[in-house]
DNA sequence: ATAAACAGTGGAGTATAGTCCATTGTCAAG
DNA sequence: CTTGACAATGGACTATACTCCACTGTTTAT
């Protein structure tokens, strides 16, 4: 098929096929060609692009997506290799969840001063901006 | 003072501040130089980027920091207008912090499937990675 | 006198993941 | 026969916040 076919199946632009095409994520014979030296993409290619998709849906990079297609075309996305990437990516999503939740806290703690302090002060600018 | 002395004084490298300045969250004028060229930053500059870095440590962009400091020289930083842009900040916090979550119970989730279903599969990959 | 440390400027590079543009070539429909 | 839709390619641009580099000038210490 077609980078159009292509695109229209997976739901990827155009420009985002080819870039992940420059990007070595996907690749293309010189014989997967047409007279006319339009690409020929496989059925092949269609699946790979959908499983990019899914695991850029699970918050991986495109590099760490590269290092799963790489895995998966030796045969050796195992159940175990691949739960130790995601439990990598978890405790990854857990840290910044944390780092979040720390800025809230301080934002909150922060704002919470202000109302109870700062506002009674005589400037108008509100203290809280001020460094320590 | 000359750059060095704020950067130490700010923590700040000569690099960011310069780089500030060319964003325009700090500025000097011509006079404020030596007879060598060499910039006297003011007391006032000081202070200034130490607001930046404190309006920074709650996780506002650069833009962001920018719109505070004109609110500041305004001297219309008010504690209702700082708390305004406090509570967007929070919100969009919030936001991301449940993004993560749902990502984190999905990924979470798929594991688990992974775990009970998939390896049992014969295929050596793991199914988990297989598009819909 | 010379080297180290510091200052100034302009511009390039980093990471991420595309998006957009210009130009040229190809194909199908009216 | 020309217009529009689609394809290929290479390269520039976006946002963010710096960081690093080259090159030049100045000051300080030895």
């Amino acid at each position: 098929m077609l980078i159009g076919e292509l695109s229209n199946k997976t739901g990827l632009s155009r420009d985002t096929i080819r870039f992940y095409e420059k990007q070595g994520l996907i690749s293309i014979g010189r014989k997967e060609r047409r007279e006319n030296n339009y690409k020929e993409y496989s059925e092949n290619t269609l699946h790979k692009l959908l499983t990019i998709k899914r695991i850029k849906s699970f918050g991986f990079t495109l590099n760490e997506t590269e290092e799963f297609l790489t895995l998966l075309d030796r045969n050796a996305a195992t159940c175990e290799n691949v739960a130790e990437k995601m439990n990598e990516k978890l405790y990854k999503i857990d840290e910044k969840i944390k780092e979040l939740q720390d800025l809230k806290a301080s934002l909150s703690n922060d704002l919470t001063n202000c109302i109870s302090t700062c506002c009674q002060s005589e400037s108008n600018n509100c203290q809280m901006l001020n460094a320590n």
